[in-house]
DNA sequence: GTCTATACGAAGATAGAC
DNA sequence: GTCTATCTTCGTATAGAC
């Protein structure tokens, strides 16, 4: 069945990613997860452990900045609410176990595996960006609009992170009702 | 020297932890980068790594939570800007190479290594306490200081992340900006 | 494509000498 | 307090059979 194994394997190991830190994310933790077979990680990998996990940190990235690309907004608070609220039905889905797969590769990427960073920075970049530009479409001058996408990413990351750790979705709440307000300052041209 | 050995592990261990990661932070990294006897590691932690991760925490946690207790403000905006200055200081000086070790061991708890998750918790509460404490002695709400204060913690962890994936201080003076004028806002009785 | 076998290193941890 | 030696487990990675 052509690269269903590899595939599922790179999804795989974003959810790992995603619960057990980059580290934490080996080939015997990816294929438990996952049942694929131990026999062709490197046939289907042959960069080995980075590959994998560029490949998931690519196709997670993707599927993100492709949602926020999806966000119809007339008010810059609905850009900021949707984009939250993906991540809200993520954390509940994993039981507030999982935190972002960017931010473990991020976090865990030390002297070894320095390899990765362009990758994560450039997922990043690619959310600020779509984000900033949906800001834009709603009114928001492209200065605040840049400068916002940034805040909402780092307080999303953030959420996520304080989450994990309270075993609440209480960060989300606070996160999603401060980014709203800041939202519409600005388009009222009262951010400075 | 008493537990000068033991000081300087726990010193050590917070700092690697921010640069590698919860499982980066092996005991050989830490001896490394102390110059720490190995022969004595057990006999300081008998606890093994989690003991020595736990402390860690605890003390970047306190002195943390003790310099956000220290901010003496009139005006809420003072709060978060001088929270995030002193994170803005400690990312120059660790060459954006490092986050937050209570992050890190947050992203790097997975199945192992749980037992942190209850520290990591009550160490980033403490800072949500004494922040929601300074908010609220500058006028601003007791609802509004308390998610304030989570807002302000998780945006100050996201730059961090932000900041070392790209290697840029542009998050932190995004995330200064705007959590200032969330500030603002709040005392000026605009926030819902 | 998938298997087994294997090499190699690093990690956490313990025991006992000094 | 600090050492060395050792045990065990686990990780990445390779080679070669099927």
């Amino acid at each position: 069945m052509a690269d269903d194994t590899r595939d599922r394997m790179i999804i795989g190991a974003a959810g790992v990613l995603a619960q057990r830190g980059l580290q934490g994310t080996s080939f015997s933790e990816v294929i438990e997860a996952t049942g694929a077979p131990r026999g062709s990680i490197y046939h289907h990998f042959p960069g080995g452990k980075d590959e994998m996990i560029g490949e998931a940190i690519f196709l997670l990235g993707g599927s993100v900045a492709e949602r926020i690309r999806a966000i119809e907004a007339t008010r810059p608070e609905q850009v900021s609410d949707e984009f939250i609220e993906g991540w809200r039905e993520f954390a509940r889905a994993t039981d507030l176990k999982a935190v972002c797969a960017v931010s473990a590769v991020t976090v865990g990427a030390g002297a070894a595996a320095q390899g990765l960073l362009p990758a994560v920075a450039s997922t990043f970049a690619s959310w600020q960006d779509a984000l900033a530009e949906a800001y834009a479409r709603t009114g928001v001058t492209k200065a605040d609009s840049k400068r916002l996408a940034t805040t909402t990413v780092a307080a999303l990351e953030g959420a996520l992170i304080l989450a994990r750790a309270q075993q609440s979705m209480e960060p989300f709440d606070a996160v999603q009702h401060d980014l709203a307000a800041m939202a519409r300052a600005a388009r009222r041209g009262r951010s400075t």
